[in-house]
This record gives C-alpha cells, sequence and structure tokens, in this order.
RNA sequence: GGCCCCGUCGUCUAGUGGACUAGGACGCAGCCCUCUCAAGGCUGAGAUCGCGGGUUCGAAUCCCGCCGGGGCUACCA
C-alpha cells in the first residue's frame, strides 16, 4: 500500500458533474497519468478486418464504438483475408498523442479534501451467480464495521461478468438476504450514488476502453489459442513436472488466420509486495504468475480486470475480501500500475470460514453455506449477525454480545483473525438463544408468527411467554407446541394416577381456563390430598401432550378448555378399560 | 507439483519476553433449583501453546528448520 498515496485527488459525490461511466473512467484515469479522453485508442480491431470475425470481435468492435478512425498509437498492417498482426507501440510513443488528447479535453479530477486523509471507501462485489454465501454475508459486514466505525462509505457493486451463471433472481437474493441481516449499504445499483453504475454489466465500455489502453501500451496481448490448446499445454506441463504458467505463444508467435482472442495480460517481470492490514506484507515473485486472461472471448472481462479496475474507478480505498483473493492481488496490482490507476490504500484478507472438515464452505458439502437457511431456521437476524462478527474477530474483552452500534464502535481491523474459523452450529444457537430469551413476549409471538402458521395468532401471544425460555430457534417452536394439533396416544395410568387425573379433570372442569388459574387449581388439589406435585403433573401432562411440553399450566391453558379437559377423560377412559381388559 | 496463507483446550478465542499453576465463551460432566424440557446458579474435566533446535537469567510470545492444515493454481468470482 501507499504507492500511490494521491489524496488530493479525492473527489466527493458533489464535485463529480458527469456521473456516467465515461466520467469516471476520466476521473479515475485522472489519479494516474492524467486525464485522458482517447476515444480513438479504443479502436484496438485493426483496420481492415472482416466484419463478423467471431463473436468476440464482433462484440469488442461494437462496444469500442468508433468506425476505425486513424489513430498514432496503433498501426494495424491492413490484409486481405488474413487478420491483421497488431503492432504494440511502445508507451514513450503515444506521448504526443496523450498530450493532444489532454488538450481537447481537460482533466475533470478535482482536487477536494484539503486537510488529512480522505474518509475511507469500502466495497463488497458480490457476484449473482447463486444463493447468497454466509461467507459473503461475513465480509460484507466486515466491510460495514470498518467504513462505519472510520466514518467512511459502504459501496455494494455487482460483478456479474460470468454471463454463463448470473441469473438476474439471483441479485435481488443478494439484497434480500443482505437487507434481513441489517447490512445496509450507501451507494449499489439500488440506490444509486456517484460512481455507478454499480453493475458491471452496465460498465462493458470501461472495461473495454481500459483493455484498448493495455494493448495499446504493451501491456496486453491477444491471446487466440484455443480451450483444448491451452489444456494440452498444462497437461504437459504437469507431465513434466514444471509449474504451468501460460507459454506466451500467442506475444510471440500468435497462429495466422483465427479470429476468436482473448485479450491476456502481459506480467512484467520482477517482484509485487503488498502489505496486508492482519498479514503483513505479502510478496510474490511476478514471474510466477502466467499471463493471465483479462478480457473473454466473449468480450466480457475477467473478474480479476473489472474488479481491480471498477476498485480504482470507484476509489475504493481498503480491499476487505475473503483470504482466497490473496493470489488475485498482485495480478490486480499489476494491471492497476499498468493502467496507471491509484492502488488501493490497504488490503485486509479475512480468513476463510470452513465447516466441521476443515474445509472452506462449499455449496457441495456444506448446508450451512446458505444465507437463507438460517432465516428458514428462525435464527434471529441480529444473533446471526453477532455470531458471524465473532467468527474471524474479536474485541480483545470479553464481551461476546454486541448490538450492530456496538459493533461499530468496537470494531478494529487490526484484531482480526489470521487462521481459518469453523463454523459451529452450537455457539450460534446459544447467541440465538440468548438473543430470543432477551426479546419482550410481544415481539417474540411478532417473530413466530411466520413459523407457525397454523395456529390462530392470540394462541402464539399466548404461548410466547412460554417459549421464550425453551427455544435455541424460532423453528423449534412447531416442535414444542406440535401436542396442540395432534392428541397424544393414551398413555397407560396406575389407579393412583387414574384417581389423580380424575380428580384433576374434575378441579379444572370449574377452573378459569388461565395459566394462573389453572395452576392454583392443580396446587391446591395436590395439597388437599397430599400428592406431590411431580407426582400429580406427570400423569396429566402424558395425557395432554404425551411429551415434553411447557410448564404444565401453560400446556394446559394454550389449549381449548374443552380439548384439554376431553384429552384428560379421554386417557381416563382408555385407562380404565384397559385395566379392565387386562384383569 | 508450484505459489501464498495459517498453526493456543473439541470449537471460537485472550495472550505481543517475567503478573501463565495459560484466562473467557460454546460444548461436555456433576451438583443445586425444579411438574417434563429449558433457563439460571455453582463445581469440574479439558491445551506438554504443532514438533525440533536455537537466542535469553527467563519464550506461547524473538530466530531457524521441519511437520501439519488451508487457499489459489479457469475465457468462476
Amino acid at each position: 500500500m501507499g504507492q500511490n498515496p494521491d489524496h488530493q485527488s479525492w473527489v466527493t459525490s458533489r464535485e463529480i458533474e458527469e456521473p456516467t461511466p465515461a466520467g469516471a473512467l476520466r476521473q479515475g484515469l485522472g489519479l494516474g497519468l492524467g486525464a485522458v479522453a482517447h476515444r480513438e485508442l479504443l479502436d484496438f480491431e485493426p483496420q481492415g478486418t472482416k466484419p463478423g470475425a467471431g463473436v468476440g470481435s464482433r462484440h469488442l468492435r461494437a462496444l469500442a464504438g468508433g468506425r476505425g478512425g486513424q489513430h498514432p498509437g496503433l498501426t494495424g498492417a491492413s490484409g486481405g483475408d488474413q487478420l491483421p498482426v497488431l503492432r504494440f507501440v511502445p508507451p514513450s510513443e503515444l506521448v504526443p498523442a496523450i498530450q493532444h488528447q489532454e488538450a481537447r479535453h481537460p482533466p475533470l479530477v478535482c482536487p477536494v479534501m484539503p486537510d488529512g486523509p480522505s474518509p475511507p471507501r469500502v466495497r463488497m462485489a458480490p457476484s449473482p451467480t447463486g444463493y447468497v454465501h454466509l461467507g459473503s454475508a461475513r465480509t460484507a459486514l466486515f466491510n460495514l464495521l470498518f467504513a462505519r466505525h472510520e466514518g467512511g462509505c459502504f459501496v455494494l457493486r455487482i460483478d456479474d461478468t460470468d454471463l454463463e451463471r448470473n441469473r438476474p433472481e439471483y441479485e435481488q437474493a443478494i439484497y434480500d438476504g443482505f437487507h434481513w441481516l441489517g447490512l445496509e449499504w450507501d451507494e449499489g445499483p439500488d440506490v444509486g450514488g456517484p460512481f455507478g453504475p454499480y453493475r458491471q454489466s452496465e460498465r462493458l465500455d470501461l472495461y473495454r476502453e481500459l483493455a484498448a489502453r493495455l494493448l495499446a501500451t504493451g501491456h496486453a496481448y491477444r491471446c487466440y489459442c484455443t480451450r483444448e490448446e491451452l489444456e494440452a499445454e498444462r497437461r504437459r506441463a504437469e507431465q513434466e513436472h514444471r509449474p504451468y504458467r501460460y507459454s506466451r505463444r500467442c506475444l510471440y508467435r500468435p497462429p495466422a488466420g483465427r479470429h476468436e482472442f482473448t485479450v491476456r495480460f502481459r506480467v512484467p517481470e520482477g517482484r509485487t509486495a503488498f502489505t496486508d492490514l492482519v498479514r503483513g506484507k505479502v510478496e510474490v515473485d511476478n514471474d510466477t504468475v502466467g499471463d493471465p486472461v483479462i478480457v473473454k472471448a466473449n468480450g466480457w472481462p475477467v473478474y480479476n480486470f473489472s474488479s481491480a479496475c471498477d476498485d480504482a474507478l470507484m476509489q475504493i480505498t481498503h480491499i476487505l475480501r475473503g483470504e482466497e483473493h490473496i493470489p488475485n492481488t498482485p495480478v490486480q496490482l499489476m494491471l492497476l500500475d499498468a493502467l496507471g490507476m491509484a492502488r488501493p490504500r490497504a488490503f485486509c484478507h479475512l480468513p476463510v470460514i470452513v465447516g466441521k472438515d476443515r474445509k472452506k464452505l462449499s455449496k457441495r458439502h456444506h448446508p450451512e453455506v446458505r444465507l437463507g437457511l438460517y432465516q428458514e431456521l428462525g435464527y434471529l437476524p441480529e444473533a446471526l449477525l453477532n455470531y458471524l462478527a465473532l467468527l474471524g474477530w474479536n474485541p480483545g474483552t470479553e464481551q461476546e454480545i454486541f448490538s450492530f452500534d456496538e459493533l461499530v464502535s468496537a470494531f478494529d481491523i487490526s484484531r482480526v483473525q489470521r487462521s481459518s474459523a469453523m463454523f459451529d452450529w452450537q455457539k450460534l444457537d446459544s447467541i440465538n438463544g440468548h438473543y430470543i430469551r432477551r426479546l419482550s413476549d410481544a415481539e417474540l409471538a411478532e417473530r413466530l408468527l411466520p413459523y407457525l402458521p397454523d395456529l390462530p395468532a392470540a394462541t402464539v401471544r399466548a404461548a410466547a411467554p412460554a417459549l421464550k425460555e425453551r427455544l435455541r430457534r424460532l423453528g423449534d417452536a412447531p416442535g414444542l407446541l406440535s401436542y396442540l394439533g395432534s392428541p397424544p396416544t393414551p398413555p397407560p395410568l396406575t389407579p393412583a394416577q387414574q384417581e389423580m387425573v380424575a380428580t384433576a379433570a374434575q378441579a379444572l372442569a370449574t377452573s378459569e381456563w388461565t395459566p394462573r388459574a389453572i395452576e392454583e387449581a392443580l396446587n391446591r388439589l395436590g395439597r388437599e390430598r397430599g400428592w406431590s406435585r411431580g407426582a400429580l403433573f406427570s400423569p396429566i401432562r402424558w395425557a395432554v401432550a404425551g411429551r415434553v411440553s411447557p410448564p404444565l399450566h401453560d400446556t394446559l391453558a394454550l389449549l381449548p378448555k374443552q380439548e384439554a379437559l376431553g384429552r384428560l377423560r379421554g386417557a381416563l377412559a382408555a385407562a380404565q378399560s384397559k385395566t379392565r381388559g387386562g384383569a
């Protein structure tokens, strides 16, 4: 970090006159090389290419916009049927052109924030390729906590560049899931903001321009290799026990006559290092990194490219993301450097959340990855949020229960853990139980309603107090109350127990039907007959509920009076006939 | 295989050279309370701080090596 601590170029939302992709691009570029409106640079499709020469090239050309005007930086040798080979022009030769463009389009960079560094901007950039991952929720939470703690801004961006797997409904699932958890963002596709659009699928022209720039400056090249050829290269390397890296065949000897291509970034020599807020310095030798594809054959950018560009363009200052992104970081940094864009101030790679098998939570092996599951099972969002905060972070005190505001003030990014965190249902249950017990009766009843659709609301409200200390999840309520809808099979009763049930039925018949009155009636009966509560209550419970249930007076009161008395009499009748039959 | 990250009770973790007979929480066991189940209270078991070397009067804490686990190694993100 700190390679480009260009705090001068902080841009506030008010100063941005043109919240369009092009405007944002100019500002982003302004961070580094100065604003360049390089419309002509875009046309990285060489002259003379036959139209419709493959999906990729068509797509790129279409989005590049311009008709192939002459540009000093790009020289495509024209040729008949053969696709011309692009000549890469060294950056030094481009300088006059850039200056020229600059004169026509003065930079839009707005110097603001006179004193001190600008407040941080962080982002969460999920891709709508499936249900919301628990790890995404945790990452979003840490970003949010960091932003709020530092008085910064939390951005939600949708990284939807995977055409094959994206689904619009999954984007909605992200909003729903995050809203459910109480995660709110300041800028995003649904709420807007000065750095939009916030959906990568709507920023394609930007990536195209940036890719063209990389191509023009020789930082990138077209790769015409087929997937099969690439696969063969990979296999060969494996057989020869050699670490695989792309051979750069298309950089040196591109095959002729092919039309479909990807764009690869040419990884420079040297080493790339960055500072991670919790791990310290991380450094890699660039030649352990193969030239990555940055634009797919269908013209869409690859994550590593679009994400890095957008982070810079959206002026994201701190990147908090999962540990699985550590290997991506050097590539993104090299890309930014090549583009002359500012690097983020800092990175923080959060430990992965692992399952019982110590492996990263995955769709295939861990049902607990799915955020929606927690809602279904009846976890309180505030409890899950609290638990998630503790997964990979701790305040350094013994406090474990936090409101959101408490988390915000306690959150200190340097206390993020380095080692992976194992997901633990029991700990979650315990925290959830704690939050349930803290709810008021009315609030609990309200939250319980969706989990007890078959019960009248009045019954749910009446049950809430008795349930409160017995629930670990709201979804446990139907089980605890299932006796209401299904009478137990009549239990075997000793003659003494039969007498207890019979007299209890009598006493209860004249009792008011409230927990309080029932309790008093039963206690009086026990005192009069010399029966202990344990002795008296058990047969009644078996007759009425047949299983573990709330305190007896609540168990009875939740049932309609006639139903309760009917069950008592029914159990009695069954036991008596059995006794007679057996005798 | 290569690159990178990590390594304190079963789990989440406190700990940054002496206050460590390594603390807390979840879970577990026992007891108390008690109409079942919970909740609550108390008590307890549980970690030779991955291993081996150093440095130091002294190391969980610093250094080196090893081992183990994980992540990444896609025209996924």
